[in-house]
DNA sequence: GAGAATATGAAGAGGATACTCACATTCATT
DNA sequence: AATGAATGTGAGTATCCTCTTCATATTCTC
């Protein structure tokens, strides 16, 4: 990656300039993306917000216009976290089975932490004005590397977006699932997610 | 159907009579398993359900001792329609794609009025009181199911309870998914998850 | 030490919530 | 037709949260 710019600053009211004020964003960002994860879109409230961050919510506010622009700024993290994963299993040739490994790994690693921040983001939160179009471009990126490594190793060239879908939200199912129950961790779990994966794609021709 | 005994009744205030109450109580029901899967546990509120049902919300509180009360009686509705789903999929020995095909059909089937009531009745909705157990023995039971059904196609004796919950996610994640986007319908999609199931549960061997 | 950056939290203004109750309507039964 | 039970109504209560602001206090940079 070139220079990373500072990026395009997310609707904010002012440019944090200190190291003290980055920090408390960070924060904020950070417990908005436990909160909302925790207590979805129903219970997220900036007063919450803004206790979880051990700040005071006049610093929310300073930072941040309005309610809104605090999830896009979480949502971006979120999913510039996801893409970054996804881009690096499928990158390069490498076996099916080595891709779908390193796939559930980092997709579990993504989603560890915050376990249901990808649904809400997705599912519930708002988007209103802007984000309505990187809400889209992100999906449309998201699938289409699914869909890469569906084609890569699947030789049949028919229902390749389809198949992409299915794959993405099985797994996605899965891990979802699985963070809810707190078996994110078990290996067998993640043995059988890389199988289910494989089996797939691969496809048994039996009927 | 055979004659459907009224159910055990929920905790109710007063039991219906009439037919007319009768068709009120199941109206608010049904209102409510539409507010519940539209806007989550978040947006459902009495007042809400009571309009969505075009009831007088004195109505609801006429045989609904509290909130709780009525998702109990949502849950136990949707719990009792899921599990007979299974169950008549994986009742008999009958092929590999069949079972999935018949699976597939019966979930979406499931789903496709209230598309994430599930995941809702699941995740967020709170069970307080005896309902906890329910839901536990719901659980418990639904993935029985699942587990009968694997153990039948996967001559394998170990890790047949983590398949079960593997497949079962990774059935739950795909028709949710195709929920949100109204996809239920697309027989490509259907066709994919019947062969999603079938390669996992035949298993491709390749390490 | 001056001025900018950062942090605070009580308070305003508004809305939504669950639930009640006194009353109106409709039914089943005679 | 009449009576009492069953059913239905919806304005109203009290409570709790919400988002956001602003005047003030603290901390940093130079």
């Amino acid at each position: 990656m070139s220079t990373r710019i500072a990026k395009p600053a997310a609707r904010m009211r002012k440019q944090p300039r200190q190291a003290r004020s980055i920090a408390t964003v960070e924060a904020i960002i950070e417990a908005g993306a436990h909160v909302l994860s925790e207590l979805g879109w129903a219970g997220f409230s900036t007063n919450k917000v803004a206790e979880a961050a051990g700040v005071s919510i006049g610093s929310l506010y300073q930072y941040f216009p309005d309610k809104l622009a605090l999830v896009e700024a979480i949502r971006r993290r979120h999913f510039d976290h996801v893409l970054s994963v996804i881009r690096e299993a499928s990158a390069e040739e490498k076996p099916l089975r080595q891709f779908a490994r390193e796939l559930v790994r980092g997709m579990i690693g993504a989603h560890s932490i915050h376990p249901t921040l990808h649904q809400v983001l997705l599912d519930e939160a708002p988007g209103d004005r802007g984000s309505r179009a990187a809400h889209a471009s992100f999906q449309a990126r998201y699938l289409e590397h699914y869909a890469a490594a569906v084609a890569q190793y699947r030789n049949r060239r028919k229902d390749t977006e389809t198949m992409a879908r299915v794959l993405s939200s099985a797994v996605e199912g899965v891990i979802h699932n699985a963070a809810r129950r707190n078996m994110l961790d078990a290996p067998e779990l993640q043995k059988q997610l890389v199988e289910l994966i494989s089996a797939y794609l691969s496809g048994s021709r039996a009927t």
